[in-house]
DNA sequence: TAGGATATAGACAGATCTGTATAGTTCGTC
DNA sequence: GACGAACTATACAGATCTGTCTATATCCTA
């Protein structure tokens, strides 16, 4: 199942997608950049969807996985780890290959209620959010999935902020903002 | 200038890479739904490109336009209005043509640094802004472009939420998060 | 009624797109 | 060394893409 090629493909597919989007990235370029042949990849992938499936599939495990270990080694309490979540998307916003998110992105493209992409997106925000619920919950928020939402909104703001202004400058804004509602949703110790 | 075609034009354009996208809606598609023909849109519009900025340019108008109406119906006082930007939103994301925003999607497509498109989907949030940010001075907050700016992440988080869950939920939940932030924002008088 | 601007239909160029077909090659394993 | 799986190279089909060219038609105005 996980041959390298197959890895090589989804690596490089998802370099490319990331970078110039789904429509514009044609199969020939990603067989060029990967130094793969295309029947290779139509062995691997039954289509061009389902490569971007995989790619999303991938994404999803890696930036999760990325995300929460950065966090944890930020900082400690739930609290403090609610609003590092900011810094580490800080961090992500000055890197060079930040080009927004590759799911909000599939999902400007792929918007079908019906399409398979943007219902991979859907559960990838899911899965985010679980996790941010998760800290609201141990942080002692009295609703913590209603904070888990809002967060989560300056998280998908802070990144769509980010890309169309070229400014990394959302990610303290978004920081800011959570520090009021955090305070506002956790009881007074 | 704005001669009939050229109006038709646009509007057409507009709904079809409203619904489909823009590179996977073609010129083809947008000349026979608007029963134009090819050498009339590019007698009006030098490239594809350029309709999609006469297209955006248009959009950032209208959007604009009837946002302010809205709300300034919606509400009288200066923070009243600022919450009502979300009921706004809640009817839009609720209504059949809504497939999140169009700025926001063309940055995901035409995301390059230098892509004038991107640039003005910059211009369109940085009007919208000053929009917020005047409600915000006029509802006495201490920082108005603090909060502007936080709000406006609010508003762009539960755009593309909208979009991605198929759920008009996020306007609620952004405008509950922004009631925290305006109180925090403004003195008690 | 003549002229000029605007629109039309439709062919065309040249590139690119996804996906398939075919024939040959590499390479690990028995 | 032989077998079989995986991979390569390349051509191809058929569609679609943006943009151009030409020749004709419409329509307003002078």
């Amino acid at each position: 199942m996980a041959t390298p090629r197959r890895e090589h493909l989804i690596e490089t597919a998802a370099r490319l997608f990331n970078a110039h989007g789904y429509h514009a990235t044609g199969i020939d370029r990603i067989l060029a950049e990967a130094g793969v042949a295309k029947m290779t990849l139509y062995n691997h992938f039954r289509s061009k969807d389902e490569l971007i499936l995989a790619v999303l599939r991938r994404r999803d495990e890696t930036f999760r996985n990325r995300l929460m270990r950065a966090v944890e080694q930020a900082a400690d309490t739930p609290r403090e780890r609610l609003l590092a979540i900011f810094d580490v998307l800080g961090d992500w916003f000055r890197s060079k290959d930040f080009h927004g998110c590759m799911f909000i992105n599939a999902s400007a493209e792929y918007g079908a209620p019906d399409s398979a992409i943007r219902a991979a997106s859907c559960e990838h925000k899911r899965l985010l959010t679980s996790y941010v619920e998760e800290l609201a919950r141990d942080a002692g928020a009295v609703e913590p999935a209603v904070l888990a939402g809002a967060v989560m909104l300056l998280i998908e703001g802070a990144i769509v902020s980010a890309q169309i202004n070229c400014d990394c400058a959302p990610a303290d804004q978004a920081k800011r903002a959570a520090e009021t509602l955090i305070a506002a949703a956790i009881p007074a110790s």
